[in-house]
DNA sequence: GAGGTTATCGATCAAGAGTCGAAAACACAG
DNA sequence: CTGTGTTTTCGACTCTTGATCGATAACCTC
């Protein structure tokens, strides 16, 4: 897939990278590879590489992206940052322009064998700087994931709201109560019911009412809008 | 490809931009240069140019933008984003990495030739897409205002209440209520009294007290955090 | 002083969010 | 079929934040 040798230098010192994450048994995870070949072998790298001559940079972040994963999967992209300290990557002067990208927590993609998931509290060796990024993009995720609809990208097309709420406690980091997570984003029309519900695990309770998102385009919800307009 | 004139040709094609706004006459005014040379020859441009080799993102920035106005002016300066469509600068491929620069309502810094502020809402013709950058610093600024302490790098060192809301008024596009911006702002211990009495103007009125930011950092309140953990 | 002007403070109101416990709806065991 | 345990759901309550408005304070000029 990846030619070994002879790459041709780009003309370009740019590159995209991807911090990809996804909740899985209770924990935010990021997607990464762990390189076989100098500067860095051994450690774990982002998904990414080098701007085409000519392609936009969100079409490229979705090529590299391709290469490691089924893009299709992924429910949100959005750009992070980018950083250009000379020294980031040995050898070679490269600018990187960094991007969140989430996968909800359902799907469990096939995977390349050098790639694999980790839980973004317990990460490997990283390559250059591709630590502070995956912790730009969990900072970006749970902050966003107070006042926008993020979740949607989160969560499964269906779910309870006890689902909901684990995925929320993963990926917030502290813990969530369920009757104040439904409120609010009842409140705030971020989710609908369905009118299903879940049958009971073994040893009963009452069935779940199963809700999904109103929404899967990033919207920011207003409510804490301090200093806002005049109510008249 | 082959520049129209001899400048040298960077090595990579990056450059920085940035929108450095500015409350004045109660309105948000952005810096900008009248360009001579083709490409967009007369068109308006944000201060800014190309990567030098082996140079830090926000070196350079603060290279390109002593170049138009004394850096010592500026009062905030972060990153915004980084565009990269090929088409963005035509006859050359350069991704931009856009920044938002502040400077304080009071200061008059010294400005070359070519270079004169604008009012955000009447800007003239922008080169590139120098003007999509303008918006979205003016859209971050309004919304970082109401929920970090951002307003110091708007508002001079010394200030009556009255003034500071004509400041945040302009940055927001809204009225905003005196009692209510003092009562928030000192709940959040942002500002602080200085114990000093501005003089009325002609007509008297009640001498206002004098206030100051408290810190001169960007930090976020958190009071607004929803979603947030127990309070236990 | 009297009237006009501006700033400040307090009381009140409304809305969003966190906490808690009771009730609802199920499974399972006896 | 009934009682027990489990999970979900709903409502009442409290707290905090912010918006609104009127009253008071402190100054000017005449």
């Amino acid at each position: 897939m990846v030619p070994l040798v002879s790459t041709p230098v780009p003309q370009c010192g740019h590159e995209v990278l991807a911090a990809v994450l996804q909740v899985r048994d209770d924990a935010v995870h990021v997607l990464a590879w762990q390189r076989a070949m100098a500067p860095a072998a051994g450690a774990w790298a982002l998904p990414g590489g080098d701007l085409g001559p000519d392609e936009h940079l969100n079409a490229s972040i979705r090529r590299q992206l391709a290469q490691k994963v089924d893009v299709r999967e992924l429910s949100h992209l959005e750009q992070l940052d980018s950083r250009g300290r000379p020294e980031r990557v040995p050898g070679r002067r490269v600018v990187a322009t960094s991007y969140l990208g989430l996968i909800p927590a359902d799907a469990d993609p096939r995977l390349p064998d050098d790639t694999t998931w980790h839980r973004i509290t317990d990460l490997p060796t990283m390559a250059f700087d591709h630590g502070l990024i995956v912790r730009a993009a969990a900072g970006r995720l749970s902050r966003k994931l107070t006042y926008t609809n993020l979740g949607f990208a989160l969560a499964p097309p269906q779910f309870t709201m006890s689902e909901l709420a684990r995925i929320y406690r993963a990926a917030l980091g502290h813990d969530v109560d369920v009757t104040n997570l439904q409120r609010i984003l009842l409140r705030r029309a971020q989710i609908t019911p369905t009118g299903a519900t879940a049958r009971p695990g073994p040893g009963g309770g009452r069935p779940a009412a199963i809700y999904r998102f109103t929404a899967y385009e990033l919207a920011v919800t207003d409510p804490f809008a301090v200093l806002s307009p005049p109510r008249t």
